[in-house]
DNA sequence: GACAATGTTACAGT
DNA sequence: CACTGTAACATTGT
């Protein structure tokens, strides 16, 4: 499920990609009627109106707050994306040539002569199209198996007072520091310590799988609050929450499940997990012997080592 | 056909 | 009031 590391990855693809191509047109079915679906492009009377400020428009730039994807516009708006559990982007050619609900489908990532049949691909449900490319109409395709992604367009300058004003500082910003660190998990006390690095409003960014990571390698159990760290756990999580995610970032990515890169491929830190749905598995911590154990935690699994979290 | 998956939010409870 | 916990919601694959 794409966390920062995930949506970093994917807003580098789209810089290289998409950043000064202006969009010609868009097609959807990821229709639903629910309330959640409201004022979103999933809302089908929603969708002339999210037309009418993407439509001709250049893409002037893309960069990532939290979990959110944002694209920005030359008309000064910015498409606000996110992947939820199981969305992602992919930049190439919509090619129908396999069958999958009785349509025929496959995706041709750009510069590559061959399709990819990767079923995580096949879900797509918005493609947006570009007209001025030198080798003709290229593709801006969101797939999403669960239809959870959610796509918005709003207005640049007030994001971030408005819509996205409810976020946690960026963990990985220089100016993030172990005492801010530490001040922003001590405005829950006494939550678990894995919901609050959870809590968006607290830190924004992680999620299940890179808060696991982090607190296995601080030794520290994800059941316990933030009140009771001692200053060197403080600052032992504050070093793999920054080491976590730059190494997810440098791996390309979790893909232990559906996430994709905008090529339509993989990441690699699912080759670095040493928690995560390694549930009845050894613990890799030298001289350990330990079981990793899975306990639900606020709503969540949690993945950690009895022996060495303490 | 119940259940699990997770980010987000609304609401109930302490 | 301030804070914490829980459940619901979106949907699909198992």
């Amino acid at each position: 499920m794409p966390e920062l590391p995930e949506v970093h990855t994917t807003v580098t693809g789209l810089q290289k990609s998409v950043v000064g191509l202006t969009i010609k047109d868009i097609w959807s079915d990821m229709w639903s009627t629910s309330k959640l679906a409201r004022n979103t492009i999933k809302d089908k009377t929603y969708f002339p109106y999210f037309k009418k400020y993407v439509l001709n428009q250049k893409i002037i730039s893309a960069s990532r707050r939290a979990k959110y994807i944002l694209i920005n516009l030359e008309n000064g708006f910015t498409m606000i994306i996110h992947m939820k559990m199981t969305g992602h982007l992919m930049y190439g050619n919509y090619k129908q040539n396999k069958k999958y609900n009785g349509r025929e489908w496959s995706w041709i990532p750009a510069g590559i002569d061959t399709p990819l049949h990767d079923p995580y691909n096949r879900h797509i449900h918005v493609v947006f199209t570009f007209s001025n490319t030198k080798k003709g109409n290229s593709q801006l395709a969101f797939c999403d198996s669960r239809k959870f992604g959610t796509i918005v367009v709003e207005k640049t300058s007030t994001l971030h007072t408005e819509r996205l004003k409810h976020l946690g500082p960026e963990p990985l910003e220089k100016t993030f520091t172990e005492n801010n660190f530490k001040v922003r998990l001590l405005l829950s006390p006494k939550r678990s310590i894995k919901t609050v690095l959870m809590d968006q409003t607290i830190i924004a960014g992680i999620g299940n799988i890179y808060s696991d990571e982090m607190l296995h390698r601080a030794h520290i159990k994800p059941t316990r609050t933030p009140k009771s760290l001692k200053k060197n756990e403080v600052s032992l999580l504050f070093k793999a929450m920054k080491h976590v995610l730059t190494q997810g970032i440098d791996f390309g990515g979790d893909s232990m499940s559906d996430y994709r890169n905008i090529e339509g491929s993989r990441g690699k830190f699912q080759t670095k997990h040493l928690v995560y749905l390694r549930t009845g598995e050894m613990c890799k911590t030298r001289g350990c012997k330990g079981i990793i154990k899975k306990q639900k935690i606020g709503g969540r699994s949690a993945h950690y080592c009895p022996v060495c979290q303490k």
